[in-house]
DNA sequence: TAAGTGCGTCGTT
DNA sequence: AACGACGCACTTA
């Protein structure tokens, strides 16, 4: 495993990518990882083939745009189920969103909400997994476990660069109003 | 509207 | 067996 640091405007983001492409994206000043195992790993090209596809699109999501190409993920930690969950999402375009119950009836289990927001929360890499976009029924807010700003920073981004958004939702104010508990 | 309680449900640890 | 990034059906202010 090899992690690598990627400045933006909004702060420093930490990769991580084994052999078989990005593994993990960490949020700025999200608190230290106790694995010190092969965090240093050599870089090889193909690494930095894959830091510049992953700089790029961390970029774009942050202006609210939708990446153009995407590095290899690594989601080998993931269960079936989880991994499922990750592909379903993978689809929401930015400026939409989808409920929890939405995204269990999407992969067919339609009973397993909570399922679903335990997996968004082991979502290994939030921006281009983009599970900021699920929301609780009804519009409100629910959880994020990169913290409950960063979903409402990304969604604001990506709701001031899309008229489709601003049409189904008035505005973004109501993602203040409607969040549950902060 | 807002805030609180209780319960069904199911994947994960 | 216990715990949630849920959703629903309720009460109470």
């Amino acid at each position: 495993m090899r992690s690598l640091p990627i400045e933006t405007s909004d702060g420093c983001f930490q990769a991580r990518f084994s052999g078989a492409g990005l593994a993990r994206i960490f949020f700025p000043d999200s608190p230290p990882e106790d694995d010190p195992i092969q965090e240093k790993a050599e870089v090889t090209p193909r690494i930095e083939v894959w830091f510049d596809l992953t700089r790029r699109a961390i970029q774009d999501v942050l202006a609210g745009r939708a990446p153009e190409v995407l590095p290899p993920f690594d989601l080998s930690t993931g269960t079936s189920f989880q991994r499922q969950v990750w592909e379903a999402i993978r689809s929401i375009r930015p400026g939409q969103t989808l409920s929890y119950g939405e995204v269990a009836r999407l992969i067919g289990a339609p009973k397993a909400v909570r399922a679903v927001g335990g997996a968004c929360g082991a979502n290994p890499i939030p921006l281009l997994i983009p599970c900021h976009r699920v929301l609780a029924k009804s519009q409100r807010i629910g959880g994020f476990s990169g913290g409950l700003h960063w979903k409402r920073f990304l969604l604001e981004r990506e709701a001031l660069s899309s008229f489709d958004f601003f049409a189904k939702n008035r505005s973004a104010l109501r993602f203040e109003r409607q969040e549950t508990r902060v």
